[in-house]
RNA sequence: GCCCGGGUGGUGGAAUUGGUAGACACGCAGGACUUAAAAUCCUGUGACUUCGGUCAUGCGGGUUCGAUUCCCGCCCCGGGCACCA
C-alpha cells in the first residue's frame, strides 16, 4: 500500500487532469449545462490568500458533484481581474512596468490554483488587462455611449488625494478611499458616468426573484433607496420688497437643476419632494440647499444677499463628510424678502437656506414639518420656528384590529412649545388638518395627492439614492476610454474597427492628478475619425474603472478566443445565466450591482435574452487569523496557503477549509486543528489494508445502514452547500469502517466516490489502486437505498414533566400502547411516578414519551 | 439613530414546522506500544454534586407536559446605511 505520499499523488493527478483535458467543456445541446462560477481574483503580488480557496473549493465540490450526479456539462472557469491600482502602485514603487508585474503575479496565481486541484477549464482563462480582452471592454463602452448611457458631465465628485484619481460613490467607504483608506475630498470635475440610474427600478424589482443571500439583497435595496412621494410646487412671493418677475422670466437657459424651480404665468414656484404629503398642514417653513438655483434667480428680491452668500461660501468649504455629520448642529439663514405659500391653507411661511438639505437628492428643497421630522424639529427648536402637530399616534384599537379614530381631534392650530414635545415621525391619524382630520396616513396621502394633482401643483414622483456610476479614472493601469476630441468635430466615439486602443508604453505612469496618458506622445498621435484632421485631435486620457472590466467577464468565458465579437450569441444562450456564483460579500454594491446593470444594457441592446446574470449567489465568510482579527500584513498574522499545502497537502487544505464551519460564516483559522483532517485522510488511506476484493457484501448490516445514510446525507449536504456537516458524516463512516475486520471493496469504493469532490487527489489515487481505469471524476454519483437506511430498533426518551428520566430501546414499528407500556415498566420511571397515574401522556412517534404528573 | 446578521463546553462548531443540547473535530487528562520521544491506538472530557441529582445554549420575564428553537423587554458582538426629506 505504501504511505500516503500526498506530494507525489497530488502532482500525479494534477498532471493527469491537464494531460487528459478532463475538465474542458464544449457546448453540447444534448446535455444540460451548469455554470459554476467563482469571483475571479485580483492577482496581487502577495499571492493567493487563504480566503480565495475557501470559495473556490466550495464551487469545485459542487462542480465535481454535478458532473457525477447529473452528468451535466459543467462550465467551471477561472481568470484574472488584472487591471487596477495595487499592481500600478507597486510598479511605481519598484520602478517597473505594471504589465510585467501583473504577468508574474498571474503566473504565480496560476501555479497556486493548479496546486489545489480545482477542476477548472484552463483553456478558457481570461485576463482583463490583455488587449484581446479590453478591446471588448472598450466595445462595451461604445455600446453604452451609443445608447446614451455613457456621458461626460461636470459634477462634484469624490477625489482620492493619495491615489490621485476620482472614485465612484460605491468606492468611498466612511469618507475614505476603499483602496488606500485615505481621506476623500470633493472636487468639481468633468467626468464620465454610466447611467445606472436608468435601471434603478428593475435593479430593485428583480432582487425578489434572485436566489441570493438576503443581506446582500437588502444592501442593494438600501443602496438603490427607492422612495415614493410627491413633488409639490409652493408659490414664492415677495414679502417686503417687490418681486421683479419680468427679470426672473428673462433667463430661460436649461441648467440641470433648473427644473426644480419652475416659473409660469409670472408666478415663481419652489418645488419640493416629500414622502409625507399628509403632513402638509404642519409645514411651517421651507429649506433649500446652499447650491439651490433659487438664490441666483431671486437675488433681486433677497434683502440679505450678503449674509446668504457668506453662508454659501462657508458651506462650500465643507466636504461631504462634514456636511453629513449627524452630530453637527444644524445651521441656516432665512431668505429675507421672500415667502412661500403653503397651498393647503395659503399661509405664508419663511424660506431658509441650510446645508442639512442636500442638492443631490430630490429637488434640493424641502417643506419643513418640525412636528414630524427630526431634522426639521432640531432646526425649528434652534431658530424658534412654529411647530404644529398634525399626526397623532393611533393608540386605541378595536378587537378586530381596525383603526379607530381618537375621540377628540383638536381642530385648531396648535403650536407646541418645542421643550414639551418630542418629534413623532411615524404614521398615524391626522389632526389640525382641516377637512382631512381623522384620516389615517395612507388615506390622507391618497386624498391629498388627488387634490394636488387636481390643482396642478403636485404630482407623484419616485426618488432614488442610487447615483450614476462614475467610471473614468486618472490612472494608467486600466482600459483607455474610446473617445477622441477633435477641435472641429468635438467628442467622437472611436469606431469599432479601431479597437483596441492599446495602452502606450512611453508613459511615466506616476499619478500627478492629471491622467498619465495625457503625457504620451504616441497615444495622441491620432486622426479624427470623422474629418481626418491630425492637428487639434487628442484622445480621452482617462482609463476606465476596473469594475467595468469585471462587469462582463463571465460572458467572455463562454467564448474567450473570439476575436470578432465579445462573445457569440449562441454560446451565451447555451451557458448563461450563471447557475452558481460564489464570492465575498464586499462586492454587494460594487461588482454585483454593476454586473446586473451591464446585463440589462446588453439585453436591451439585443445581445442577450435573460435579465439577471447570477441566478444563485452565495458568499463565503472571511477567514480570520488565529487571534480572531482580520489577517493583515501589518499584524503579521497572515497564513500562506503554500505553506499549509507543503506541510499537509492540498486535499487536507481543501477539506480543512470546508470543515471549519458554515461557508458563509466568518471563521478563525487554526493551524492546530488541521491535523484532525490529516488523520482522517490517513485513516481513509489505511482502509486499503482492510479492503477485501473478494468480499462484495458486508456482513455487518449496521455498517450498510450507516453507508447508505452517509450517501444520503452527503448528497443533501452538498445540495445545501453544508460542507462541514458532510465531512463530519464521512468521518463517522470512516471511523466505523476502521473498526471492521474487513471492508468490502464495494463499500470502500462508495466512500471514496463521495469523498472525491472534496479530496480529489487521494480519491483518484485509491480509485486507480483498486483497479479502476477511468478518472473518478467521470464516475456516477452513488444512489442510496432508502430501505437500507431504516433502523429496526430505536431509542425512545421517556420524560416526566418534560425532563428526560430514562431511555428505552424498542422496535421501530412499535405501537403507541406498547411503547407506553414498556416505558411504565422502567424501574427509574416507576420511582419517579411514585405509584401515581400520569395525568397526561404525550407520545411522539420515534422520539419520546412524556408523562405529565 | 435606522436596517440586517449573530451570541451554544477550554476551542471550531452540531442539533431549530418546539421533542434526548453539545454530533464531528481540535485541545486536555489518563493508559497501551517504545530504552525514550514522535507517530499511532484505547479510555475519559459542559459545570457543580452529599453520586440521589442539580444547573447549563448572552441576560430577565412569558407561553408550553416540554423552549437553543416561539413571544415580550434588555445587554453585547459583527455588518450595512446614515441629514435621502
Amino acid at each position: 500500500m505504501g504511505r500516503y505520499d500526498f506530494e507525489k499523488i497530488e502532482k500525479k493527478w494534477q498532471k493527469y487532469w491537464a494531460d487528459h483535458n478532463t475538465f474542458d467543456v464544449h457546448e453540447n445541446q444534448s446535455k444540460n449545462k451548469y455554470y459554476c462560477l467563482d469571483m475571479f481574483p485580483y492577482p496581487s503580488s502577495a499571492g493567493l490568500h487563504v480566503g480565495h480557496p475557501e470559495g473556490y473549493t466550495a464551487t469545485d465540490i459542487v462542480a465535481r458533484y454535478r458532473r457525477m450526479r447529473y452528468n451535466e456539462n459543467v462550465l467551471h472557469p477561472i481568470g484574472f481581474d488584472a487591471f487596477g491600482l495595487p499592481a500600478e502602485n507597486y510598479a511605481i514603487k519598484i520602478n517597473r512596468n505594471p504589465k510585467e508585474i501583473t504577468q508574474e503575479n498571474i503566473d504565480n496565481f496560476t501555479k497556486q490554483l493548479k496546486s489545489l486541484g480545482f477542476s477548472y477549464d484552463w483553456s478558457r482563462i481570461v485576463n482583463t488587462s490583455d488587449p484581446s480582452y479590453y478591446k471588448w471592454t472598450q466595445w462595451m463602452f461604445r455600446e453604452l455611449y451609443q445608447k446614451g448611457l455613457a456621458y461626460k458631465k461636470k459634477a462634484p465628485v469624490n477625489w482620492c488625494e493619495s491615489c490621485k484619481t476620482v472614485l465612484a460613490r460605491e468606492q468611498v467607504v466612511d469618507g475614505k478611499c476603499e483602496r488606500c483608506k485615505n481621506e476623500v475630498i470633493q472636487k468639481e470635475l468633468s467626468q464620465w458616468f454610466f447611467k445606472i440610474t436608468d435601471y434603478a427600478d428593475e435593479l430593485l424589482a428583480n432582487l425578489d426573484k434572485l436566489d441570493w443571500p438576503e443581506p446582500i439583497k437588502e444592501i442593494q435595496r438600501n443602496w438603490i433607496g427607492r422612495s415614493e412621494g410627491v413633488l409639490i410646487k409652493f408659490k414664492i412671493s415677495p414679502s417686503a420688497t417687490s418681486l421683479a418677475s419680468g427679470k426672473l422670466l428673462a433667463d430661460n437657459s436649461k441648467l440641470p437643476n433648473e427644473s426644480q424651480f419652475l416659473n409660469s404665468n409670472d408666478q415663481v414656484y419652489l418645488e419640493i419632494f416629500t414622502t409625507r404629503p399628509d403632513t402638509l398642514f404642519g409645514a411651517t417653513f421651507m429649506v433649500i440647499a446652499p447650491e439651490h438655483k433659487l438664490i441666483n434667480k431671486m437675488g433681486e428680491a433677497i434683502n440679505n444677499k450678503q449674509e446668504i452668500d457668506e453662508y454659501i461660501r462657508e458651506a462650500s468649504k465643507k466636504n461631504e463628510l462634514e456636511r453629513t455629520d449627524l452630530n453637527k448642529e444644524k445651521t441656516g439663514v432665512e431668505l429675507n424678502g421672500l415667502e412661500a405659500i403653503n397651498p393647503v391653507n395659503n399661509k405664508k411661511i419663511p424660506i431658509f437656506i441650510a446645508d442639512y438639505v442636500m442638492m443631490n437628492y430630490g429637488t434640493g428643497a424641502i417643506m419643513a414639518v418640525p412636528a414630524h421630522d427630526k431634522r426639521d424639529f432640531e432646526f425649528a427648536k434652534k431658530y424658534k420656528l412654529p411647530i404644529i402637530e398634525v399626526v397623532r399616534q393611533i393608540t386605541e384599537q378595536t378587537n378586530n384590529n381596525q383603526n379607530i379614530i381618537p375621540k377628540q381631534i383638536p381642530n385648531y392650530e396648535f403650536q407646541i412649545p418645542s421643550s414639551t414635545y418630542s418629534c413623532f415621525s411615524d404614521e398615524g391619524i391626522s389632526i389640525n388638518s382641516g377637512e382631512f382630520n381623522g384620516l389615517i396616513t395612507q388615506e390622507f396621502k391618497e386624498k391629498i395627492i388627488r387634490w394636488l394633482e387636481g390643482e396642478k401643483i403636485g404630482q407623484k414622483a419616485v426618488n432614488y439614492k442610487l447615483r450614476d456610476w462614475l467610471v473614468s479614472r486618472q490612472r494608467y493601469w486600466g482600459a483607455p476610454i474610446p473617445i477622441i476630441y477633435c477641435e472641429k468635430c468635438g467628442e467622437i466615439l472611436v469606431p469599432e474597427k479601431d479597437l483596441p486602443i492599446k495602452l502606450p508604453n512611453d508613459v511615466d505612469f506616476r499619478p500627478t492628478g492629471e491622467s498619465p496618458l495625457t503625457r504620451s506622445k504616441k497615444f495622441h498621435a491620432v486622426k479624427c475619425p470623422r474629418c481626418g484632421a491630425t492637428h487639434g485631435v487628442r484622445r480621452e486620457p482617462d482609463t476606465m474603472d476596473t469594475f467595468v472590466c469585471s462587469s462582463w467577464y463571465f460572458l467572455r468565458y463562454v467564448d474567450p478566443h473570439n476575436y470578432k465579437k465579445p462573445f457569440s450569441r449562441k454560446k451565451v444562450k447555451y451557458w448563461l445565466p450563471v447557475d452558481l456564483y460564489v464570492g465575498g460579500a464586499e462586492h454587494a454594491v460594487l461588482h454585483l450591482m454593476y454586473a446586473r446593470f451591464f446585463i440589462k444594457v446588453l439585453r436591451d441592446a439585443g445581445y442577450l435574452d435573460f435579465d439577471e446574470p447570477f441566478a444563485k449567489l452565495r458568499n463565503q465568510g472571511m477567514i480570520l487569523a488565529e487571534d480572531g482579527r482580520k489577517m493583515s500584513k501589518s499584524l503579521g498574522n497572515v497564513i500562506n496557503p503554500d505553506d499549509i499545502i507543503a506541510l499537509y497537502g492540498a486535499d487536507t487544505f481543501r477539506l480543512y477549509e470546508m470543515f471549519m464551519g458554515p461557508l458563509e460564516d466568518a471563521k478563525p483559522w487554526s493551524t492546530k486543528s488541521i491535523i484532525g483532517i490529516r488523520r482522517f485522510l490517513e485513516k481513509i488511506w489505511k482502509l486499503q489494508t482492510k479492503c477485501n476484493k473478494q468480499l462484495t457484501k458486508n456482513k455487518d448490516s449496521s455498517l450498510e445502514r450507516l453507508l447508505h445514510k452517509t450517501i444520503k446525507k452527503i448528497t443533501e449536504d452538498i445540495e445545501a452547500m453544508k460542507f462541514n456537516t458532510a465531512i463530519s458524516q464521512m468521518m463517522i463512516l470512516a471511523n466505523k469502517m476502521e473498526k471492521q475486520e474487513r471492508v468490502s471493496i464495494i463499500d470502500y469504493q462508495l466512500l471514496i466516490t463521495i469523498l472525491s469532490p472534496f479530496a480529489p487527489h487521494i480519491a483518484e489515487e485509491i480509485w486507480s489502486k483498486l483497479g479502476n481505469k477511468n478518472s473518478i471524476a467521470q464516475e456516477n454519483w452513488p444512489v442510496y437505498n432508502q430501505n437500507l437506511i431504516e433502523e429496526r430498533e430505536i431509542e425512545l426518551a421517556i420524560q416526566i414533566n418534560g425532563k428526560v428520566r430514562d431511555k428505552i430501546t424498542v422496535q421501530t414499528d412499535i405501537a403507541e400502547d406498547g411503547a407506553i407500556q414498556k416505558a411504565l415498566e422502567s424501574v427509574k420511571i416507576k420511582n419517579w411516578l411514585t405509584g401515581k397515574d400520569p395525568k397526561k401522556v404525550i407520545y411522539i412517534k420515534g422520539k419520546l414519551i412524556s408523562f405529565v404528573v
